[in-house]
DNA sequence: TGTATTATACCCTATAATGGGTAGGTGTTA
DNA sequence: TAACACCTACCCATTATAGGGTATAATACA
């Protein structure tokens, strides 16, 4: 171990007292310095340019730019951090986004802090850490394979599309939709039925609840 | 102040980092003190029975028992202490509700922890202490009288259209639902059209999004 | 016991939604 | 220019939902 140096850590989460959690936890460990923190993706973006921080902590569910987002712009301004998602949920479609992406590692905020620690230095060493319970997540999700392949290639919503499902997962009817943006009814209706046929549904109401899971 | 004293506080959420952030907050003031912490809703129930804390901090959104439901249990139940909740969401039906129930506060996650340490401060002399921002919410829906009027009525559901609302919220079709509780999709139909009408919606898809919002 | 509630199942009709098709206009890009 | 993707709008048919009714049996409760 290097006593010289201490691993440096950025942790990124919109609430202030699970930052000061996260910290004050760090802080038990000789080995690891937390040197920065930021509120919202943006911040998290520009701080992690500027700190090259050796691990950055990583929240998913944030106002405004969502952690994936954060996630993506980071690996494409080629930050070699490593990066470890944090969240509350263990929502399959975000892990497997994340680490197809190229997270390091997926925990869950309820671990044992004693836990989150250790994966902390589980990740400096190299292993891509993942909350217990999501493994199990993982392994069924890699034994029905259709869902990796239905992911490596989703056919993407049109911004049309997503506006149209934002609407519909507001439980808005088609009607009101067409009136809202101003289009007709049976326009409404093309887009819905090419959304479902992307996402691979069956009606509104499960894609609405498809859109309201994933936030 | 009674320097004999300190308030006595009791902390009940199922993220063990939160409960820490909050544990080092209130040992940051000398007149409260942290007496207890609990990782959901029926330890936080027995905790406050048998510890009598002044003021509870109540998470809304755990796992197993919600915060709703266990701040309606500790009513059942007659205790007196001062119960603030906690959440990350500004649901307006949540606040609604609990403040309807008999919260004597709602504080947002995302608020500075001073500001959590004041509004703690401000709920042990008495006074009812809400987020800013969720003022303007609660001051909108007084406006329109019809939301307090309708959950102040609230014809409840039977458990077997709740369970029904449940499938439905799931994504499920009348025909699936009628497969899975083994009942004609006609009876289906009949509870899908009371549920309805008891929640004032118009549709499956309203009524999914209703029943995902409120978890 | 009588009454209220609930779950069940059917009737009806009207409207909403699904899932195919074709097709014109626009903007972008090879 | 030609190919392509997208938004728009309509055609068609089928199915699903919504909302009203009546009615029966079981259960819960006073």
């Amino acid at each position: 171990m290097h006593e010289t140096s201490r691993h440096t850590i950025l942790a990124i989460d919109d609430h202030p007292l699970f930052r000061k959690g996260v910290a004050d936890l760090i802080d038990m460990d000789d080995t690891l310095e937390m040197v920065g923190e930021a509120a919202n993706g943006q911040d998290g973006l520009e701080l992690a340019k500027s700190l090259q921080p050796d691990l950055i902590l990583l929240d998913i569910n944030m106002k405004g730019m969502s952690g994936i987002d954060t996630l993506k712009a980071m690996k494409q301004e080629d930050i070699d951090s490593l990066i470890l998602m944090l969240t509350v949920s263990d929502n399959e479609e975000d892990v497997l986004t994340a680490l197809r992406i190229g997270a390091d590692g997926y925990l869950l905020k309820d671990m044992e802090p004693e836990d989150i620690l250790g994966s902390i230095r589980k990740a400096m060493e190299g292993t891509v850490v993942i909350s217990d319970h999501l493994t199990q997540l993982l392994a069924k999700a890699l034994r029905d394979e259709d869902k990796l392949v239905e992911d490596k290639s989703p056919t993407p919503l049109t911004s049309r599309e997503q506006e149209i499902l934002e609407h519909i997962s507001n439980g808005m009817s088609n009607k009101l939709i067409a009136k809202t943006l101003s289009i007709s009814e049976g326009t409404v209706k093309v887009h819905v039925k090419h959304l479902l046929k992307k996402l691979n549904l069956h009606s509104r109401t499960e894609a609405a609840v498809w859109a309201l899971r994933r936030l």
